[in-house]
DNA sequence: TTACATAGTGTTATATTATAACAATTTAAA
DNA sequence: TTTAAATTGTTATAATATAACACTATGTAA
């Protein structure tokens, strides 16, 4: 569950930019189409997405310096991700799997040590692509 | 096993800048450092990046954007990794883990899609700044 | 060997992504 | 209601990455 209504100004226009976008949305491509609601420089938007990610309402994809917003109730506050990328149309997915989230949320590494935060990857192609 | 022989000139250089460095190195300290070897410009230090990625001998760390040398004989050719991030002091260590490179190899989204190439960041604590 | 393709290099310029710094304003809580 | 914390607006600049083009080296196949 998220709180919508703790969002300020900027970030409710930027998340609603982001939310509604069938894509991930680049930072500058974000200002460009915010400009007209007054959100003119860019520190205004990296602070409003800054303070998203830290609410877990939007992730970063990391591979693509691109913003999606979270679809997955079960990712808790940015803490851990996994997406699906296409290599052809970029199309990216967020992976909500309770298998993964626990095997990964288990995980302990050569030293035993575990780590509760992480963000997963994978790239592919996804469906449409596979089959053209 | 690698190919080391393949590496042309620039290759090799930043290869072994990397390869001996106890961290993550951005690639305009990697320019700084090889500027006396005659690399002068970025795009020099970005192809050869980008090709010992491909070749699989260093890997991107994309929360970061810094390479680090692969220490891993099992991610295939820059297909399959998995690092351990520090938040506090940023060592980065590579996982190299049968049981999970099993796991994510194997894993299949909710259409059935297997990806055959993941990058998976976990951010935490490591020993040292856990105990502190 | 020659010639051809492919990969790598050197270089300049520029595009893209992100933050520093500081003043003003709003908000929420004591 | 006044004070602290968070947010905003703004200018400038830092950090990361690529486009484009001329040139050189390397491998290969005729």
């Amino acid at each position: 569950m998220h709180k919508e209504h703790t969002l300020t100004k900027n970030q409710r226009i930027i998340f609603d930019l982001i939310d509604k976008s069938p894509e991930p949305l680049k930072a500058y491509s974000i200002l460009f189409n915010v400009q007209k609601k007054g959100i003119k420089a860019p520190p205004q938007v990296y602070r409003a997405l800054d303070k998203l990610v830290e609410m877990g309402k939007i992730h970063k994809i990391e591979s693509r310096n691109a913003f999606i917003a979270c679809h997955n109730s079960s990712c808790q506050v940015a803490k851990a991700t996994a997406f699906s990328i296409c290599e052809i149309c970029e199309k990216v997915t967020e992976i909500s799997s309770a298998s993964l989230s626990k095997y990964l949320a288990n995980f302990k590494d050569k030293d035993g040590m575990k780590y509760s935060k992480y963000n997963l990857e994978f790239f592919g192609l996804c469906k449409k692509c596979n089959t053209r």
